[in-house]
DNA sequence: TCTGATGCGTC
DNA sequence: GTCGGAC
DNA sequence: GTCCGACGACGCATCAGA
């Protein structure tokens, strides 16, 4: 390691491979540790950097640029140092199961050709990565390309593999924000709570690592809570049953699960912010949100919480509408018509200061008391309270919801705070049974990392009145690591084509699909396709003849709709 | 100027 | 979003 | 219980290239 230039990136590199030779938590979280005390030590200003590149990331949650290079630019560009077609490097890829991995062969046979080359830095990498998420407009990609090149051709092989990885947002090492928390508790010994409570307040993990190193336990309890910057919402965990749920709580406040975008509304000043799940900034895509805010809420500072949907005389609409909404940048007034939104408000974080460790219970009271409603436009939360003893109260909002149209209920403890960023037991969620369709398999997709050397995804039909097949879904969840290795084997003598990682399947193997909704496709040649779809079982008893049908689809998709 | 491929967000 | 696997 | 990484559909924005 050299001071002056900082510390080079084959260090971070090998951190990566320990990290990788291991399934183990503890001892990944040991290994990070470690490495961040080094760093902490000898090159402290990298520390944000190493952390935020520890978990795969460029850039912390909060911030609003990306990179723009996904799977086939990058290919590309590895082609292009290579020397080879792109192609080949697909080729390469599939085989290796990972494009790292195929960055790591196509350099290795090229570097042996190169003389020297100036080693990487950490600094290096970080900052032409960055500069990647600067760069638009005409010839873009291209420019993105050579600041690939630049940096691939000085990479070893090794750090090849992991520079890609890092461009996918992928590195594929098992570790998440739940490991790099527990190493930073570790490398500066400050309480692990400490350390998760300013992640939840900032979501930045590169600032919260060196905050703790520089300023230990005081300086992250100083990060709190600021109507204009958007904290993780909190998640919910499916619940097994809506009377075992209840009663494990003791009491439940329930409310009807609304089928659209979860959003978080700050209001800081004048300016009143809408962000989304993954704090991405809305505001100007939903203005009329904005004016019913402005009308309905106190012009103070705050932080609530709540579903936006869209609804046609009242009622609940496809959900497929909102997605004409959320990220539009023009033509928004015209659509604005088209798709009218409406908001149902369901929680606050702050409001005369912050909100979060009150008990659910009275964050609720704290939101009515800030609401004035607008119908059809801002409403809260359709919300019961129920116990054990009258159970039903929760079973009847559970049904009335499904029968509007909507896609099921909450049910959330009355004495929980707001955990932001955590999916727990407090607040838990209860949608319909899944319907289920018998569908033939007629292609596929080789998959990547854990399935590397299966089809990691199949390609599915429906018949129709002339029995012929039409495509409807790909499915791939759902399958265990047996289920994989044996449809597999069944699949392999099938295969009448290969393309790319793509392949083609004599029509004969019968899957049966569960689903949790129809909707219309531009994508399938049936018109149709599958919500959520999951692989439930081979259907071995039944022969092709059998599977369900486009009409039967239809007919499905009309009874969706009409609710 | 238009279209298809790609990326990236929502669920 | 769903799911399975590892701890 | 929790974390992690396999993977689903859709629609808008962006860019390359015809």
């Amino acid at each position: 390691m050299n001071s002056k230039d900082g510390m080079r990136y084959m260090e971070l590199v090998d951190v990566y491979e320990k990290l990788d030779s291991t399934t183990k938590r503890l001892e990944k979280t040991t290994i990070l540790a470690d490495f961040f005390r080094k760093i902490g030590g000898e090159d402290p200003e990298l520390l944000p950097v190493v952390t935020l590149l520890s978990l795969g990331r460029v850039f912390p949650t909060w911030s609003e640029e990306e990179l723009g290079i996904a799977s086939k630019l990058l290919m590309n560009a590895m082609a292009l140092v290579a020397g080879v077609r792109p192609e080949d490097v697909e080729d390469m890829m599939r085989d290796a199961g990972d494009i790292g991995t195929a960055a790591e062969l196509l350099l290795g046979k090229k570097k042996q050709a190169t003389f020297f080359t100036v080693p990487l830095t950490i600094q290096k990498v970080h900052s032409n990565l960055m500069k990647i998420a600067d760069i638009s407009g005409n010839r873009s990609q291209y420019k993105k390309m050579e600041i690939l090149r630049e940096l691939f051709s000085s990479a070893s092989p090794e750090e090849a593999k992991y520079i890609t990885r890092t461009v996918l947002e992928e590195l594929r090492v098992g570790v998440g924000e739940g490991t790099i928390k527990d190493a930073i508790a570790e490398a500066f010994s400050v309480e692990k709570g400490v350390v998760e409570r300013a992640h939840m307040l900032t979501n930045d993990l590169g600032l919260v690592s060196e905050v703790a190193k520089e300023e230990g336990v005081e300086g992250l309890k100083k990060l709190s809570l600021k109507p204009g910057k958007p904290v993780k919402p909190m998640l919910a965990q499916l619940s097994p049953g809506i009377r075992e749920s209840v009663e494990e709580m003791g009491w439940a406040l329930c409310e009807t699960k609304y089928d659209g975008i979860r959003v978080q509304i700050h209001r800081s000043g004048d300016e009143v912010n809408i962000f989304t799940r993954r704090l991405e900034n809305i505001s100007n895509a939903v203005p009329e949100i904005i004016e019913y805010i402005e009308e309905a809420l106190p012009h103070e500072d705050f932080i609530v919480e709540g579903e936006i949907i869209v609804t046609k005389d009242g009622k609940p609409i496809s959900f497929q509408y909102i997605l004409q909404r959320v990220r539009r940048k023009y033509e928004i007034e015209k659509m604005r018509e088209q798709v009218p939104l409406k908001l149902y408000l369901f929680d606050v974080l702050y409001y005369h200061g912050p909100q979060i460790d009150t008990p659910f219970e009275d964050r609720r009271k704290i939101l009515e008391s800030m609401v004035d409603v607008m119908e059809d436009k801002l409403q809260l939360s359709n919300q019961v309270k129920a116990t054990p003893e009258d159970i039903w109260r929760a079973e009847d909002l559970f049904t009335e919801s499904l029968k509007g149209g909507h896609e099921g209920i909450m049910i959330k403890d009355p004495h929980a705070p707001y955990m932001p960023g955590i999916r727990g037991k407090k607040m838990l969620k209860r949608k319909a049974e899944p319907e289920t369709l018998d569908l033939v398999v007629v292609g596929g997709t080789y998959g990547k990392g854990k399935r590397a050397h299966f089809i990691g995804s199949y390609l599915l039909a429906v018949q129709d009145e002339n029995n012929e097949l039409k495509t409807i879904a790909h499915a791939a969840t759902g399958l265990d690591d047996q289920m994989l290795l044996e449809l597999s084997e069944m699949v392999e003598p099938l295969i009448t084509k290969k393309t790319g990682r793509r392949v083609e399947i004599v029509p004969s193997i019968i899957l049966e699909i569960a689903y949790s909704e129809i909707v219309k496709s531009p994508e399938y040649e049936s018109g149709y396709s599958l919500r959520f779809p999951v692989v439930k079982r081979v259907r071995e008893d039944i022969s092709i003849e059998d599977i369900d049908t486009v009409e039967r689809v239809e007919s499905m998709f009309k009874d969706v709709q009409t609710l």
